[in-house]
DNA sequence: GCCACCTTGACGTGGCGTCATCGTTA
DNA sequence: TTAACGATGACGCCACGTCAAGGTGG
């Protein structure tokens, strides 16, 4: 089986379906095939797509910067470089935050 | 002066004009006076509320919480310590990202 | 005829920002 | 008269979730 309907999809790789409409509509992920009957119908080529889109949203990407790297592709590290920096101010901020509920607490 | 327009207050507090007509209509901290043409007016007990406010939002809550923590007023520690696990399950969600990348930059 | 799938569309979430339109005058 | 305030209301953002109403048959 090489072409997947979206819930068989959503069951492989365990994207809901919405997310999936989702990344239809704000042209992310687009099916390579429609079906007469409007179906959308996923090829091996969209489901290595969809990999790496869910590897760059675990680093923290936003979907229309994804959009925007996988249509450039180059010079990822650069991206990755400011990324980086970018989730270590969140995690940063966050930790503040923790130490300091940890110090009332203790 | 112990009283406050929002710009006023705003300015005084850092926090915008549109937030605190947010946290009006949400009722998280609606201003003590309304004058007779609708104008909002803010004591001081509007901006130590406001303050408190800021505080619990720097810990991670959501305004929804805050409201109801602000009413019940108890057992504050018990928040604490939920919210401080909750704050490190974000916190190391987002190390992983970030040491991820490290690995791959280094 | 029934079920399990598919579609699009509208609306909700959180925490506001951003106009737009209008009234007030600290 | 105008600038600088004030008000409310509608819509946008992000990444979807959640109905709702209807079509299709792998």
């Amino acid at each position: 089986m090489t072409q997947w309907y979206v819930k068989d999809l959503s069951k492989l790789t365990q994207v809901s379906v919405q997310t999936l409409h989702h990344y239809d509509r704000i042209g992310l992920l687009e099916p390579s095939v429609r079906l007469p009957n409007g179906y959308r119908l996923y090829a091996e080529k969209d489901l290595l797509k969809l990999q790496q889109i869910l590897a760059l949203k675990f680093f923290g990407f936003e979907l229309a910067r994804i959009k925007t790297l996988m249509q450039e592709e180059i010079n990822i590290f650069d991206h990755f470089r400011a990324q980086q920096e970018f989730l270590e101010q969140k995690v940063q901020s966050l930790q503040e935050a923790r130490q300091t509920l940890e110090a009332i607490l203790s």
